[in-house]
DNA sequence: GAACAATGAAGAGTGTGAACACCGATGTCG
DNA sequence: CGACATCGGTGTTCACACTCTTCATTGTTC
């Protein structure tokens, strides 16, 4: 299948839903997004169906279709499913890497270092804080690369979708912290990524998983923290080319 | 959406892909499907939709649905992932099973030694080996409830039947063997699943990852040499209610 | 003169669109 | 407070248009 009309539709709708600008909850009326696509509903139809299988969109019978929304026990599940895979890709990573991946997972780090300095020493993070995700998104898509596992990577980028229309509304300023605390967290967080970078180097499967986990398990804490708390706010982020080509 | 006519058509082709009426690679016309079950053919599209994303069938534009025929690198990469999966499920298991878990493994793990001990003792060993297989299945199941986490659950009943529809054709007699040495092996799969159990029973994770984690590498290893040589002949087994039901 | 490649038409099958049928929700009336 | 009617919206059907494939025919080259 995948036809014209019905991409058009699957991308519109998949974007509006990233952005945030299709918050979670907000229902989908084939008929209205239809018209406002200038398609039919059919393939909006088709479009919504294979978001649903995304995870982004929930549909039930007669009741229409709605952006997913996450009970807090269903996202912690999501995580730990998520923690499975991507500690395992970065076990294959160290045994599978070849020098153009640990390069590219080198320029993430870098990129990541210097973003993370910056945004500690700048007074106003906002602008580099979507760029400093960017490039820890781009840090793991490398490692998944690495891991030389299309499927695996097919799988655990979806989750990293799901994972984002979820907490990126909750980013800006849900948890009121000491910035001095943020601060260390951040060095904390590029120095675990930094582990996760030699022990693939190294080519040490063992070492690359363990670090993996230990990372993953912090933020998905840390997450889990902030959504038991915050439940409103809303800003995105750009996505990184490899992100908005999924499903694509 | 989850109509009902949709889910006719759904159950009735995914029924006919597992029991092997339609082996991989056979052509899944929209318009014959819909004579066949007595419906439009919009439902028949949505239905092969949804088995698109169940990973049962692969659509291409203009050329239509046909019984997804894997290459042999994404059977080892599916497996790889369900390696992954279930192995952190077994972990899983062993921190959070309850009384009623470890019965219901411990049942599975009884019917498949006394099976076990039925199938070397046999001459005819053929109506045995869809028991078996189903008491298998039972057991992984029956663990990955343990573990508490519906969507690994989900995703990993996913991957069984994805397997299940590659490696069920090749099981009749595919790789000439000794019967001593099959024998063996079976007694062999029997512990392991043994040692599964008992570290989960014990509440040790990091063994019940490790044994399931071995336990699956060894299986993998065994399908991948059958999948190299062998490429025909057809045998299905029945499947046990909870497999039937995924996905409805 | 034969074989192969290129081009055209015919056919099969899908993607799309608009109308109809059905279901569930909401509001009103008894 | 409950039952019923109305309405919004989806599921389904059917018909049409389009795309791709295939096969045959023709032209070209060895």
């Amino acid at each position: 299948m995948k036809s014209v009309n019905t991409d058009v539709a699957y991308d519109y709708i998949r974007k509006k839903i990233l952005t945030g600008e299709f918050p979670p909850g907000k229902a989908l009326m084939t008929e209205v997004l239809a018209a406002e696509i200038g398609v039919s509903r059919t393939p909006v139809r088709d479009a919504l169906r294979k978001l649903e299988t995304d995870g982004l969109v929930s549909i039930q019978a007669h009741l229409g279709a709605s952006v997913k929304k996450m009970q807090i026990k269903e996202f912690s599940e999501m995580c730990d499913l998520r923690l499975a895979l991507e500690s395992h890709a970065a076990g294959l990573a160290a045994r599978n890497r070849n020098e153009g991946d640990l390069q590219e997972i080198r320029f993430a780090l870098e990129a990541m270092r210097r973003l993370t300095e910056a945004v500690i020493a700048a007074e106003t993070e906002q602008p580099l804080l979507g760029e400093l995700a960017r490039e820890d998104a781009r840090f793991h898509i490398a490692v998944m690369s690495a891991a030389k596992n299309d499927l695996m990577k097919k799988e655990i980028l979806r989750l990293h979708l799901i994972n984002r229309v979820l907490t990126v509304p909750l980013v800006p300023g849900a948890l009121p912290t000491q910035k001095a605390e943020v601060d260390l967290r951040r060095r904390e967080v590029l120095e675990k990524h930094n582990d996760i970078f030699e022990a693939i180097a190294r080519g040490d499967p063992g070492a690359a998983k363990r670090e993996m986990e230990f990372h993953l398990q912090e933020m998905i804490d840390h997450n889990l923290r902030l959504l038991t708390r915050a439940e409103s706010g809303v800003l995105a982020r750009d996505l990184s080319p490899e992100e908005l080509a999924y499903g694509s």
